[in-house]
DNA sequence: GCGCCGATCTGAGCGGCGTTAAGATTGGGT
DNA sequence: ACCCAATCTTAACGCCGCTCAGATCGGCGC
């Protein structure tokens, strides 16, 4: 199998850091796949020999990226030291930099989070949701939340941070700076952790997420035996 | 000034209900301008004497489709008779509302706040946003929330019930039933306040909302005097 | 009753788009 | 040295957003 034949070898890699680059010049949709055919040097239909349609493209893009977005809060949450007293420190890292990376590229993540979910199962590495519910499970180890909480406490988090992130990008909320970002960024995951710590209420039904389907353990068994095969 | 010529007077509309419809049938960008006026009868052209781009015919769908949502959400929090020891039950009402709207008709909801941002400044008459603020200006007064939280807590909710509900719309999150979803708003909702309730430090600068600049009341002086004019 | 006039819509057309099919070009394996 | 599979190109189709010159309509003054 040859590593490289014509001009390029790795156009698909080529054809979607042009993509990046264009939405985050004209915004979600303001290119096209012939600009970014155009933008590698190679003609327009080159592109449909690494990408079934356009649409195939924004998707293996939004995959690319959201990859990063969970690198980046994993590396957050393994950067920031054993908590003291502050059992929250970790997740507020953790929201932070979920936040801040939607703001950095408004547009970029806008694309990402649109086609997350339309995708073929893709299985991220380290997906957000899964970054967040470790970080959960910690904290109910070192007792910051009563393990009665904890089920289906990624879902509630990850709505917060989720939501403020797309309420920045999207300019439905404005701040004037990084500092106040990384305020209310803390301030929205306190309020969450400390709001499901005094939960009172028995969680119901735990959701779904979209990308992995049996990571969300059972309410009655933390420690639960494996449930389908597999090591 | 006529109020029906030719065919129709009331093109404008029409084409918003074609493209409405059309969002409804066949997703966010599903559609054409062409196909919508092909829907209501009259030639391509003819759409652009009442809006300026496609992107304007978007624009305007989106203002009246979120201005529908605020009346909802806002109907409500009217309809949820006065609590009684239960304070967070109106605000439970209407992010329960808010998150119904969306997962009721995901492509319109989303087009609906994808496009939120970008009009001229429009004001809607009740945002959902505004809900929200008297919400928690209602439940601070019955003393569920100490005033000390209040500042900017608007935020932090909207945070938690707009990221629950995208995160539904747009498949990263799924839920079997309605009766999940609502179980769901109502923790999200219910974790938030007791979390702001519990609020320990004081809470930076507070955000911009979009669609309104001078409705967030400065922390240190909750009945500030008029700022800029005006009645 | 009639002709004018502004408001409203049509038809043709431009450049660009996503996508496809058929053919040219390349480089590694034998 | 040659072949073959992978890779890219050229050409074209139909649809798109958008523009502009002109046809069509309804009310209003005469």
């Amino acid at each position: 199998m040859p590593k490289a034949c014509y001009h390029h070898g790795q156009l698909r890699g080529a054809l979607l850091d042009a993509a990046e680059t264009l939405v985050r010049e004209r915004g979600v949709d303001g290119w096209s796949l012939r600009e970014a055919s155009a933008r590698v040097g190679v003609s327009p239909s080159a592109a449909y020999h690494h990408f079934a349609s356009r649409d195939a493209l924004v998707r293996a893009l939004s995959e690319r990226v959201l990859g990063r977005l969970g690198e980046r809060v994993s590396r957050a949450a393994a950067e920031t030291p054993d908590p003291g007293t502050d059992h929250q420190r970790r997740l507020v890292a953790v929201g932070r930099a979920y936040v801040r990376w939607a703001l950095e590229d408004p547009s970029v993540a806008t694309l990402a989070f649109r086609a997350g979910a339309t995708g073929p199962e893709t299985s991220l590495d380290p997906h957000p949701h899964d970054v967040l519910a470790a970080e959960l499970d910690h904290l109910t180890t070192t007792g910051g939340l009563p393990p009665r909480a904890r089920p289906g406490a990624e879902f509630v988090l990850w709505s917060a941070v989720h939501g403020l992130a797309t309420l920045l990008a999207d300019g439905l909320i404005h701040l004037d700076d990084d500092q106040a970002v990384d305020h209310e960024a803390e301030r929205v995951v306190r309020a969450t952790l400390t709001g499901l710590a005094h939960e009172t209420t028995t969680p119901g039904p735990t959701p779904h997420s979209a990308h992995t389907k049996r990571l969300c353990q059972r309410p009655g068994s933390p420690g639960a035996p494996a449930l389908h095969g597999g090591a």
